[in-house]
DNA sequence: CGCCTCTTTGAGCTCAATCAAGGTGTGTGG
DNA sequence: CCACACACCTTGATTGAGCTCAAAGAGGCG
């Protein structure tokens, strides 16, 4: 198997099998059990931009985030770019699609900085993953919790640009340990195309924000100075 | 159980059952499955706008939409409704939220026309649904299709309304037999609380479109005169 | 019968899109 | 190492699609 990227050996899966504890879908599982889960895996280690899965490919794997970011977009018939969904670690990419018989990936998975992931073959899925109960049922709450996300974005189409912005903001940072600090390398041009709005007008607000003090843009990384003003504006 | 509606005897269950062979999801499935599937389940007749879940309210149930359809909306801060989902026949409702713990009604489900539904236990579909790894696939199936509309929604939000319109006129359709009426008696106001925008401009295209005679308005239903002038205008 | 929601049309306004033009940073190839 | 390309950021000016407000008609339901 080769996906363009570097691939660890085995004794990299054993130890990422070991990661896999910490995140909620799959606590309290036997090791193995994570093992079973995880047969023919490998690790894929992937740089900032780099592609995971391509739109339209054939879809043959699935992936687990461990470490990192993964945006998922397409792009529209007008050639802009249209962002799904930010993934966190814990998040697993890709499992609706693998009970699709010859299926394509829907959506194009690029990472955002540095990022390690699993990436485990279609098969295990329907033939392990699908027939531990517990593990389906905790599947089908990250699915909820991503279904959430929608309808929550949806509710708020009408309201204000700032309110959206600040909507998106206050979700990437809820992510990180740091409660305040968006450990993801993000545009604004990232977070235009997953509102469907113009880049400009992202850029406005946000360096309205910045005079203000209510965001600081350091460097690389974006830290939210004041949630409360943030907060306040998703309210409205 | 009481969820406040017409509740028919065993006998209508069972005949219910036998309709679901005809739904992608259960195609294939024993009789004697389905009615384990359906253990305990009762038939629930809605009217026109009868409410089947309310948001907020203790989940303890999901459902199975025979015919008929219904309207999966919530209420914004701003007081105006946020409609997140068509579903007809054969959809299942209310699964992702059977997973969760004490959990509640995410969104509230209203009946478009007279509907009929099989609601069913949470316990049933955490012991026995989950553990047919057959149907968990199917039903993922379906998520993944309901999460393709989302996506096709939001890969189309910088398109001009009429393109909004006549993309969700066309899904809309799609879900009945006569293949350019609309079964379901949906308002203006509905598809732009569904599109998140201002009935007013809803009703101004859909006249302009009546004038031009691209669409009728026979009574209460709606039918496509002219579904190739509307493919265009989302593929615009 | 009266209330309520939906529909319709018009007029004016506003928020965000578009267009334009310059600045900055990063990667690439000569 | 520099030059060039390319993508993103920034700001300003202008424009327009869709919102708001208003007012009136129409159907459904208790």
């Amino acid at each position: 198997m080769n996906l363009g990227g570097k691939i660890d050996n085995n004794s990299a899966v054993s130890s990422a099998i070991t990661e896999l504890n910490k995140f909620e879908v799959f606590k309290g599982l036997s090791r193995d059990e994570l093992e079973r889960l995880c047969a023919g895996a490998s690790i894929k280690v992937l740089t900032h931009r780099e592609c995971l899965f391509h739109l339209g490919a054939p879809a043959h794997y699935f992936a687990i985030v461990l470490s990192g970011a993964m945006k998922l977009s397409k792009f529209t018939a007008a050639g802009d770019e249209s962002v799904m969904y930010f993934s966190a670690p814990g998040d697993v990419i890709g499992a609706l699609v693998m009970t699709q018989v010859n299926s394509v990936y829907p959506v194009m998975v690029k990472s955002m900085g540095p990022s390690r992931c699993i990436v485990i073959n279609r098969q295990v899925y329907n033939e392990n993953w699908l027939k531990n109960t517990e593990l389906v049922s905790r599947i089908q709450t990250q699915l909820f919790s991503r279904m959430q996300r929608f309808q929550t974005q949806q509710s708020h189409s009408k309201l204000p640009l700032a309110a959206k912005i600040a909507q998106t903001l206050l979700e990437l940072v809820s992510k990180g340990p740091d409660s305040d600090l968006i450990e993801i390398p993000i545009t604004r041009k990232e977070i235009a195309d997953h509102l469907g709005v113009a880049s400009e007008s992202v850029i406005r607000i946000m360096s309205e924000w910045t005079k203000e003090g209510y965001i600081e843009a350091d460097d690389k990384f974006l830290r939210i100075v004041r949630p409360d003003v943030l907060i306040d504006l998703v309210g409205e």
